[in-house]
DNA sequence: ATAAGTCTGTTGTATTTGCAACGATAGCGA
DNA sequence: TCGCTATCGTTGCAAATACAACAGACTTAT
């Protein structure tokens, strides 16, 4: 598990913390790890968990199948995220979704509880981990927040208008550039790429809004 | 602020902390409080934040104005609930809607540093309450998740197999109840009434769903 | 029992969307 | 330069949606 301390001090639920605490934290942590094969399940839609995981080599896919058998693939998982924060408190309930290595993959566990309640031994860097921990879940909230807030509007201006609002907001200018080309903001939004393209072109002629490319200026 | 301590005991952040321990901790985490007058902002869009607040008194209102003015209220934040939390640590930039008081009202600040560092003279159940947050911005996050993934669906149908396939496993019966009435669980998934209730009939005519109220039975 | 109000389903219409297809443009490597 | 690809706008049509209006079933207050 060692050969994987370089890598964890890059990861959002370490960050901050030197190599030799994290070596010291992973037995005070209890650490462990687990290898998956290509097509294994490390988390399976019902299942109750209460660990933490960082995924420390491999690929995964979060994915969820509905009552009539349709899947969609919710998210993909690279090397050094974390996942399973969002489910590790005990009265969580099940996880909603499937998590599955779609090539090999070694994941690693860490007990939610051992990271909540501070070590008798007190190291250092432990309430380090908690405020990182505090602050990955508060960041992963308010970008759900925001993306519900486009998400809520019926029509696909109205997805527009919030979008842009916020972008606007977030440069503090009229003027600012997306991160994203046209598909990847239709997927965002959950709309269709050509009817939003046309919206825009329409925002446009009615002297809403002034782009080129991913760069735009509200009016 | 003392008088305050019975309605905290029963609130999510202290959970399990009696009313002793919970005066102590007020000193501990130099809570203060605010009282602000009707029509008066607790929070306003662009401001940073450094405290978790629970109401303690009154009626506050989340709300968003977008960039042309159109104004929509969020949530109600009433008696006893917390709020600031996903925008309460140092990087988490701006609050990105206002809060405003309805009603003369009382809110209890905590400074979340100070609930995240475990304090020197380690009051028994400060980890607790570390607990307690950690399980409730988990949960937060979890909803948010789950209505995510209901309102991406591009049409009703969609989502409402999306929601009632969610209900369903939540169940753990193709036959539950849910906790609205048609034109709440329109406002749910954003999407018009009448629309949805023609929909559900639908889909009762295609087989797929039998219902009775706020009764349903998926096939 | 009556009246008022709530919840739900139904219908019709104008609007919006999803979808598929096509053309224009720009960037890039052979 | 030529072809290849990615991106973006545009169009036509079928499908889905929002919206308004109304009717029946049921509940509640008087």
């Amino acid at each position: 598990m060692k050969k994987y301390i370089p890598l964890l001090k890059n990861t959002l639920l370490f960050s901050g913390v030197g190599e030799d605490e994290i070596s010291a934290m992973l037995s005070c942590l209890q650490a462990r790890s687990g290898t998956y094969g290509k097509g294994e399940y490390v988390l399976r839609q019902g299942e109750h968990i209460g660990d933490i995981m960082v995924l420390v080599s491999g690929k995964l896919h979060v994915q969820c199948d509905d009552y009539w058998g349709n899947r969609s693939i919710i998210s993909v998982i690279g090397v050094g995220e974390m996942f399973g924060e969002s489910y590790a408190a005990p009265e969580s309930g099940a996880v909603v979704n499937d998590v599955l290595a779609v090539e090999e993959s070694v994941v690693m566990f860490f007990d939610i509880k051992r990271i909540i309640t501070v070590c008798s031994s007190a190291c250092r860097f432990h309430s380090l981990v908690v405020q990182n921990l505090f602050y990955a879940l508060s960041e992963h909230n308010r970008k759900l927040i925001q993306k519900l807030g486009f998400m809520s509007r019926r029509t696909t201006r109205e997805k527009l208008i919030a979008y842009l609002s916020e972008e606007a907001k977030r440069h503090n200018s009229s003027e600012f550039t997306i991160p994203f080309n046209r598909q990847q903001l239709a997927d965002y939004l959950s709309v269709d790429r050509s009817a939003m393209s046309g919206e825009l072109c329409r925002m446009r002629d009615d002297g809403m809004v002034e782009f080129e490319r991913s760069r735009f200026r509200l009016l």
